[in-house]
DNA sequence: GCAAAAGTGTTGCAGGTACACCCATGA
DNA sequence: TCATGGGTGTACCTGCAACACTTTTGC
């Protein structure tokens, strides 16, 4: 390869979505080396020699969150390559978008002190341009609620109508009538499967539990009101 | 920066699309040197140091069309990284996809043996993992027809109703009803401004002539029907 | 006047919103 | 029986599809 092109050094960098508490959550951890030591940031590193970047995406998240990836949607977001966005040199990052289930606490991998689910609305600064990453991620995740079968990735394996009204409601920040949302998920072909099995709330009528569907878009696609007042309240 | 991390040569790939004869056409350069010497390939090239990624897009865009980013759509579609994928060496490449109104014939660069706007749905097969690049690309700005103003991009300073329509239906390979996309883009408030000017075709009462309006969203969405065939016939 | 393309009116249907109402459970 | 969340029925409204109809030009 001509030595005048330019070499630079390749990252992943994860943002893993979740829901805990009724709250959108980000896991981030605490750097433990330098750059930007002691600081939050998103989890990532450095692709290997001959791993393409989605099987290192994968290998990242699960080092991260101890799952395989049969439960996780993982996609790609977009790259980040502005010089000097690392300090110590060229590093050009690709930012993948997962949206896992409610996950277990995250243990503190090799590269950092500690590890946490934060609030996506409160996230402050965050290391390198990892705030920028973080808000086009969640854009990216609140969009794609729309008209694909994402929100069913927040979920685990078996799930209520109201647990998936909760995604929506809790990544969009609006409310949304229960009782229109049940008859639009459940009419819509693909999206869910009924089980056999049935869950009781502490009170109330016991509700079906769903599984997943195979259909991956939303036709008609679940608008969101323009009075969705989600964003985030970082501060870039 | 420690040695075991992979150094990664990094590019910027373009696909530049246009409407040309009632054909979505998308720019193809003749490789000049090797590897895949002599095969058609999506312009691209390599980003210079201290170049960002969107300003090295912008500026293969300018080198291959000539014209500046003024009237161009520029936006990331995904980065391709697979081992093997340029036989030189490991090579990152950050896609593209560009949308401009109808351009002159394109120049042959320094890289190239020759240009040519073939047809997007006759594009065969092309250099490195061209091929996906391309259907990727196309899949988005088809997507992005139905929930953004894209579609406008495909358009000149002044355009009429009619042109605007007809993006639509060389972009997804469908029929529109005239009359009510009149209606509905007409509606869709901050999507075309209209001018003073009127344009005569060559028969039949003149059209108002339009601009593009501030809008980047379009709500509610103009959905394709299901029933649109439109696909690429590339042997990937 | 005629052909052709631009643009308007109108009707019917699909799907969303709002909300009254019924159902099934625990306490 | 009551409180609570699950789920259905229904009336209304919006917006698109379909298509008849009017307008404005060149020849």
């Amino acid at each position: 390869m001509n030595r005048e092109h330019v070499q630079a050094t390749v990252t992943v960098d994860l943002v893993i979505l979740t829901i805990r508490d009724n709250r959108l959550k980000v896991l981030l951890i605490e750097r433990g080396n330098q750059p930007f030591q002691g600081q939050w940031a998103l989890p990532g590193g450095f692709i290997r020699p001959d791993e393409d970047i989605d099987d290192a995406a994968l290998r990242e998240l699960s080092e991260e969150t101890g799952l395989e990836g049969r439960h996780l949607h993982l996609e790609q977001v977009r790259t980040y390559a502005t010089p000097g966005r690392d300090p110590r040199g060229r590093v050009v990052t690709v930012a993948y978008l997962a949206v896992a289930p409610d996950l277990p606490m995250p243990t503190a991998g090799s590269d950092a002190r500690s590890a946490k689910w934060a609030n996506v609305s409160r996230v402050g600064s965050l290391a390198f341009d990892h705030a920028d990453i973080l808000r086009d991620a969640v854009e990216m995740a609140r969009s794609k609620l729309e008209y694909t079968t994402l929100a069913a990735a927040f979920c685990p394996e078996l799930f209520t109508v109201s647990d998936l009204r909760r995604v929506y409601e809790v990544v969009w920040g609006t409310r949304i009538d229960p009782r229109n949302f049940h008859r639009k998920v459940v009419g819509t072909k693909g999206f869910l499967e009924q089980s056999a099995a049935r869950r009781n709330p502490l009170i109330g009528r016991p509700a079906l539990l769903y599984r997943r569907g195979p259909a991956t878009a939303l036709y008609p696609p679940m608008l969101r009101r323009s009075d969705s007042l989600a964003s985030i309240s970082s501060a870039t």
